[in-house]
DNA sequence: ACTTTTATATGACAATTATCATATAATGCC
DNA sequence: GGCATTATATGATAATTGTCATATAAAAGT
């Protein structure tokens, strides 16, 4: 099994301010588990019991609303920790985890973490800015999704996409989503958001071919978003 | 000058996992001051600097939107902290806090704040947990904005409004917000917000007098919210 | 390869919500 | 107390968005 200490992947995340010590044991108590795209790595309301820390992939954070719809309030890749805030708040999670595509996570214990959260100030302090820096995430997308009508959220999440997954070798977004999942983060019917891609496609702001998007036009889209 | 120490209402933040001797060296440090309704604390932008201990009074903290429209992302009230996030991530702060209410609060400077984080493991994990609270709710009111119509989320404001801030004597909500204020923590049209609410008193769910409100019938508030 | 299922696309229409106009009530100010 | 300003209320209308129906395309299963 790979070691913590030789994995890139946590210089992303809280994970990295731990000593070489704290990372051994850490790769001791550690689980690596492969998910498919599709399957969940944990579900609204289940007690989690420690981190995952994403060595590769994408998931959606999702949490169901009360008429049965999804909705997506995070996409989550490689380096970032899922879990955190319930294991803070020792609590079971609100969002379920999902993979949107193939992954490959770590767990790591809960007992192990709090210990890390007690012994190294650097640690605990870097685990809060992480919690802090999805707050103000979040706060952003609420003025979003109240303020904003769903083609200024559209544009804006195009854009978004773009700047955190980037762009593959034919300059579309490297993250494909499924038109259900893009209308579930900004928070509209599929239809709608059917409708509006076509819309921007017709007026030359992207490329629709499947489920590839590629953005032609990035000034008239930041323009649209405002 | 009043002294932290004999201030009941750090017992409702993570203060109320400070020390006797943290206590008094905060209350050296400490500085008290009145708030006029509608004067504002801080705005977003600025360098905030320390935190600020709510002694008396509500506060709102609205984020301004690109169509020059301000977003209520949570109200806050004795005992809860501000400006927590900012001091954390060390940035600016994302929101401007205004009075809704005369107040009275106490500013303790950062430096303080980070030495407790530091020496002070309950501290930490309290004010931690008090930022992963803060995320859940925002959790929470991202689902709603996103999946809820007007009319439910009015509904359940006006719930949350008397489960947070509790009633008169006259069982009239305690905190009294304009309609423009409702609207927008709803994220709607002042005058939506206004036909809404008349709508509700028609139905016999509220009783509006200037600004008092007085929920009739929560059975079926609580029914429209699903 | 063919069938079944699911995803994407679009039309038609209804429901929701915003905007603008205007009236009235409440509040603050000299 | 009277005037100016602001908040609340409501109508008329337009714009946005959701829902249902249906068609086609793509993907998955056998």
């Amino acid at each position: 099994m790979g070691k913590c200490e030789q994995c890139i992947v946590r210089e992303f995340s809280a994970l990295k301010t731990l000593t070489k010590d704290e990372l051994i044991t850490m790769s001791n108590c550690k689980t690596a588990s492969t998910i498919k795209k599709g399957e969940a790595i944990f579900m609204e309301g289940e007690n989690v019991n420690g981190v995952f820390c994403i060595k590769a992939g994408v998931c959606k954070m999702t949490k169901l609303s009360a008429n049965g719809k999804d909705q997506i309030v995070k996409l989550t890749q490689k380096g970032e920790l899922l879990g955190q805030r319930s294991l803070i708040s020792d609590e079971p999670t609100n969002l379920s985890a999902i993979a949107v595509e193939d992954m490959e996570v770590c767990f790591i214990p809960k007992s192990e973490i709090i210990g890390f959260f007690n012994q190294n100030n650097a640690f605990s302090m870097s685990l809060m800015k992480s919690v802090c820096g999805d707050l103000k995430d979040a706060d952003d997308m609420m003025v979003s999704l109240a303020q904003k009508n769903v083609k200024e959220r559209l544009a804006q999440t195009l854009l978004y996409l773009e700047e955190k997954f980037g762009l593959l070798e034919d300059n579309s977004l490297r993250l494909q989503l499924s038109r259900e999942e893009i209308a579930s983060i900004i928070g509209t019917a599929t239809e709608s958001c059917i409708r509006l891609l076509s819309e921007f496609k017709k007026l030359g702001l992207i490329e629709l071919q499947g489920k590839k998007i590629t953005i032609l036009d990035k000034v008239k889209l930041k323009r649209i978003v405002e």
